[in-house]
DNA sequence: TAATTCATGATAGGCTGATACCATAAAAGG
DNA sequence: CCTTTTATGGTATCAGCCTATCATGAATTA
């Protein structure tokens, strides 16, 4: 029913996919089963393309915050709120899921932070991976794909992110 | 998703629209609103086009029965089951809301009778148009439109069907 | 320090019961 | 005849309610 449309970028983190409806994102993922439900005769449109454009400055050291439109069908409308708290944070900084809960509003509904990270399906535009535990852990990261949290290869990727921005390295690809 | 195809067939009566997926017919529909949630681009196929085959003979008068594939996404379960029963009313025969309950399984679910034909999606070859008051009365049709059971475009439709079966008429075309 | 345990809040999914909707039918009253 | 009223059964929808899940955090142990 719904027009999809996706670009892709090779990484040395993976191959990422970014998923589009006509209105906006959809989703961004690494692995390849992002194209399970998706229409396989799938093309570009200018955002799938903007979005690539985008993640290669920004995976590059170039970019440091992005601007993309995102499909209000992309998550549930609660989901989309947490978004929005989780993309408040800036390139560079870190918080815990207890100080993120209480930027949403409810400093106790850390664990509720953690389900909306998890749950987050667009990584890296949401930064996601500036989110940690309350004593700096990062031993958990979905990267667009809820059910591998403890996947030593998102830890990785995570890791990998958070050394871009903290300028240890100067790129990722 | 799902891809849908579409076949079309002008007559006297209305523009019809036969509308399949590719597991078989999905609905039937006189009103060009059958488009509604159907891509725009969507072509015909072997069973849009063979419904609208048969549906020509039909309405010329040469055809008795029809043999075609229904999708199984058509309708609920619990409706599927009542368009079998509805399906079994022989061409030329008509019945009461009251017997359709009784052939069913209930005859006191008269009510419920009627309200399987009004939510009918493919009129014509599930042939509710069979299914009278039990006083002989033909005042509600709906052809295949859920919201319009009183509209009279849809009474004149019911009973040019039924003048036809009855051989008052040798051609609807 | 590290492993266990416990208190917590939000979300989504599943289940149950209540209800509004009807292309009915029969009876009652004019 | 006609309209009105009442009894009626099934379906779909929705509101509650409960429950499992979780990328937490803090306190308690050893």
């Amino acid at each position: 029913m719904t027009e999809i449309f996706i670009s892709h970028l090779q990484t040395p983190l993976g191959l990422m996919s970014a998923i589009c409806d006509k209105s906006g994102l959809l989703r961004l993922d690494w692995s390849q089963e992002a194209l399970d439900d998706a229409d396989l005769s799938a093309s570009s449109n200018d955002v799938s393309r903007e979005t690539i454009s985008q993640l290669t400055a920004y995976l590059s050291g170039k970019l440091r915050g992005f601007s993309l439109p995102i499909s209000d069908k992309a998550a549930s409308a609660s989901l989309l709120t947490w978004m929005n708290v989780i993309a408040s944070v800036p390139y560079g900084q870190t918080v815990s899921y207890k100080a993120l809960a209480g930027i949403w509003g409810n400093e106790k509904a850390s664990r509720a932070a953690g389900n909306a990270c998890q749950r987050n399906p667009i990584p890296i535009i949401i930064p996601c991976h500036r989110i940690l535990g309350s004593s700096g852990q990062f031993d958990r990261y979905s990267g667009g794909d809820r059910s591998t949290p403890t996947d030593p290869a998102n830890i990785a990727r995570k890791k990998a992110l958070l050394d871009l921005e903290a300028g240890l390295k100067s790129s990722l690809l």
